[in-house]
DNA sequence: CGTTATAATGAAATCGATTTCAAAAATGAG
DNA sequence: CTCATTTTTGAAATCGATTTCATTATAACG
């Protein structure tokens, strides 16, 4: 395979020093013009193409940016993600993916890929875990949060959604619908949307006088449509008086559904339900499907743009959370 | 900030040179058990961690790899992602990745930005253009092709699926089930996708004696459920003879699904459905919608395989091209 | 026209690792 | 115990750019 063709090259092609041409590819001094077209000819003529590492090595940048999600195949991630690209795009800086799968060992290896990798910024949508290492880490590399709060956390910027307020709207409207034993399905209670999101659904509660009932809050083992169709299942089969069922993210809104479905139920009128995180097939639903909307797109490129903000001005930082709004989409299934 | 630990930190503290410091960082030479337990010693006490750029900058391997796709909100390619992410993390590789959304100039940029950051491989979901700079760069970079093929790129590799026979599969099904009037609603015919799939619906209907009615074969101008919804829509409104519908994809057959609920039809009494790729949201519809299932997941690991396959042993390689099955998931839409 | 300020240039140092090469130390064979 | 190997080791070169610093050319001004 032929030799790369290096500075050195053009510079002899052009017959200046590669300082020179250094100077024309970065504009980082002024060039006459008569040896700034040697150069470019030069360029032209050998086909050069800089080397970024070479670049990166040198003036500590590499204009690449870390992306920590924990699932990029959920839609929800997925347009989020876009939104970061679109805007990391715009002001020429990559992403590296990184998936983690809700797995704190693989959040940090990944961290610790990105450190060396000398990336000028992350974005994070943290498992909730590796909070000592992420506060040491955000010493050295901007990080914005985003989806997930983190305790302890406060000093970073963060992107996130007003779950509470949505959660307490979405139960008032089941509850402005007559219902009054409304049941929860969460993940985790300690990550911080589902604490949130269950908050909320407490104080829609408490502000109608209807008492909480611990039997109808229902956690889920694991994050995915089976283990909730599963659990909700059990929960028909078992004859649970509820007539109403917030799930708190689009996952376990799916499970429901599906157990909904494999237990010939009809919705709205054996069970209502809402789901925390609209999706764009909610609506070709019969019926269709009430959701808490939320600006997975404005997450994305908010987030990329406090990072930006951060690494382009690193001194005077500060941190700043943006907290965007929900949207209750009343469609026909309460 | 602190100024970075470096490899020559490294060596003072341990009382050795630098390259023993790198033999055992890299294992590519024997060091005896003092120096490489003084060399672990001062990497703990000096909390070092190496630099790849530095280290890629003298080796010439970066560990990562590119990943275009064209819209990675779309579920499927977020899976095809995931099973793309899974195996490059199991391989210690990162993904820079890339949403071109269908947009060439934008592909080629993002091509260029990746030779640039010298990433050792690209996995490419093309948007069909670029031919002639795709083949050029694949002279220097592997590149592994998905889920479109690229007419004149033969001499890459590539993972597919078997999107003529899927389609011939859907189509006859609506064959069997009576149908002869079926329509069909794409989008660009020339990207290969579109191009196989439309060849299976001929391929049915000429194996079923049904004459092709080229005014039942629908052209979307844009990818996305919005047009695609107009389009359909103005078809219902102008009373075109079908009773059944096939759909390229799922943004055009949510399009579809759109079209038929604003038009208060029924599935699949008034039209009958099939789309192609399926989602895990299909089975709860009502009626759930018969899909062409294709192996997203698979589909990543096997070209992320390939990729690797060829990076480590460039010299012998020989494309391959991997072409996944397809399943025809039967429910209630016809 | 001389003097000073400014613009343009190139030589050399630098970024932080790996790799090459030669020398030193350890091991083994006879 | 000597000589030939084989292991370990470190000095120096290298990867390909940017950056610093000193120098030369050019412009501006009184």
């Amino acid at each position: 395979m032929a030799r790369k063709v290096t500075i050195q090259d053009i510079s002899r092609e052009a017959g200046t020093s590669p300082s020179t041409v250094s100077r024309v590819l970065t504009g980082s001094a002024p060039v006459s013009d008569a040896k700034r077209d040697a150069v470019l000819q030069a360029i032209e003529r050998l086909n050069y193409h800089p080397s970024s590492i070479a670049r990166s090595l040198r003036s500590k940048v590499t204009y690449s940016v870390g992306l920590l999600l924990n699932d990029i195949s959920n839609p929800f991630y997925g347009v989020v993600a876009r939104g970061i690209e679109d805007e990391a795009n715009r002001a020429g800086y990559s992403l590296i993916l990184c998936n983690t799968n809700e797995d704190p060992a693989r959040e940090q290896q990944y961290l610790q890929v990105l450190r060396s990798k000398q990336v000028d910024g992350i974005i994070l949508g943290p498992t909730g875990d590796n909070i000592d290492f992420i506060r040491e880490l955000s010493e050295q590399i901007p990080i914005v949060l985003t989806d997930r709060a983190l305790p302890g956390c406060d000093h970073l910027s963060a992107v996130l959604v007003d779950n509470e307020a949505g959660s307490c709207r979405a139960v008032t409207q089941l509850i402005e619908n007559g219902h009054k034993r409304i049941a929860m399905v969460r993940w985790q209670k300690q990550v911080a949307t589902m604490a949130q999101r269950t908050a909320g659904y407490e104080w829609a509660l408490r502000e109608h006088h209807i008492a909480l009932d611990p039997a109808l809050m229902i956690d889920v083992p694991a994050l995915s449509v089976e283990s909730t169709a599963a659990v909700m299942q059990q929960m028909f089969a078992d004859g649970v008086d509820f007539t109403a069922i917030f799930a708190l993210n689009n996952q376990l809104g799916l499970g429901v559904l599906s157990a909904i479905q494999a237990s010939a139920l009809r919705i709205p009128d054996d069970v209502a339900l809402v789901v925390f995180d609209d999706s764009p097939m909610f609506s070709l639903f019969s019926p269709p499907i009430t959701a808490i909307e939320q600006p997975a797109f404005a997450i994305g490129e908010q987030a990329m743009r406090l990072l930006l903000k951060q690494m382009q001005d690193p001194e005077h930082y500060q941190p700043e959370t943006v907290v965007l709004r929900t949207r209750l989409v009343k469609r026909e299934s309460v």
